[in-house]
DNA sequence: CGACTCGTACGATAAGCATCGTAGTACGGC
DNA sequence: GCCGTACTACGATGCTTATCGTACGAGTCG
């Protein structure tokens, strides 16, 4: 039994924040975790076609899938699935057009800081 | 009796994280309060010489204590005794010197969100 | 069908944090 | 010297959250 999936019909749907109610502290407190700002580097070097099983992170998969949730309830990432994996990738057309040069100046920054401090 | 402050001679100094210290994580977290992204608004549109008994927060007076140390412990605001006042300015140099239009971008989209939902 | 992989849900736990109230310290003026 | 103002320090409290482990559901491949 156990009452199934609620959104029903073939393919598992996720919950995501219309654009208008991404709210810039949730953005920024997402963004403030190290863990969910390493998933977000990575998508934006690699493109938002990555499985949540592609980030090699040093946390249990229940974590990992807490830190997805978070990103993805706050606005930050788009989920998809897919089979059995689920494809990430950012919002950054609603981003931008919120708060232009955002996602782009936190990515910059995370960028030089880890020049600076990883070598 | 009791233990004098540690700075001793005439003014009482406060502890900053030197620019090479602050770390984006911690400044991110910092400005994903509202209180405290209200702060830093008020700070950039009021110069910087603007004492904490000015901002007029909806909370205690302890807890706006609480804030301006966090904002100053994140290396996000400067803080210097000017008698029984404490004048507040944001690091906005170093900031920048770091992350690059992170905070012009942040408080942009501070101000579009307060356009979008407060009008 | 059966086994395996990917990801989720739920409960537990421990740490962090925003908030308050009260008591106290520093400075300036009378 | 005494009082008021500005800010702090400390303890308490209740909420949020990062983490884990285990048990489970959904899909794929043999």
């Amino acid at each position: 039994m156990t009452i199934p999936a609620p959104a029903g019909a073939g393919g598992r749907e996720l919950p995501h924040p219309p654009r208008e109610e991404i709210r810039l502290e949730g953005v920024l407190q997402a963004l403030s975790d190290p863990m969910r700002l390493r998933i977000v580097r990575e998508l934006a070097a690699g493109g938002d076609e990555l499985s949540c099983s592609q980030f090699d992170l040093p946390v249990t998969k229940s974590t990992t899938t807490h830190h997805f949730r978070v990103l993805r309830e706050s606005g930050v990432i788009r989920q998809v699935y897919r089979g059995t994996a689920k494809m990430n990738g950012l919002r950054a057309d609603d981003l931008d057009a919120l708060f232009p040069g955002l996602l782009d100046a936190v990515l910059d920054a995370a960028a030089r800081q880890a020049d600076r401090l990883g070598g």
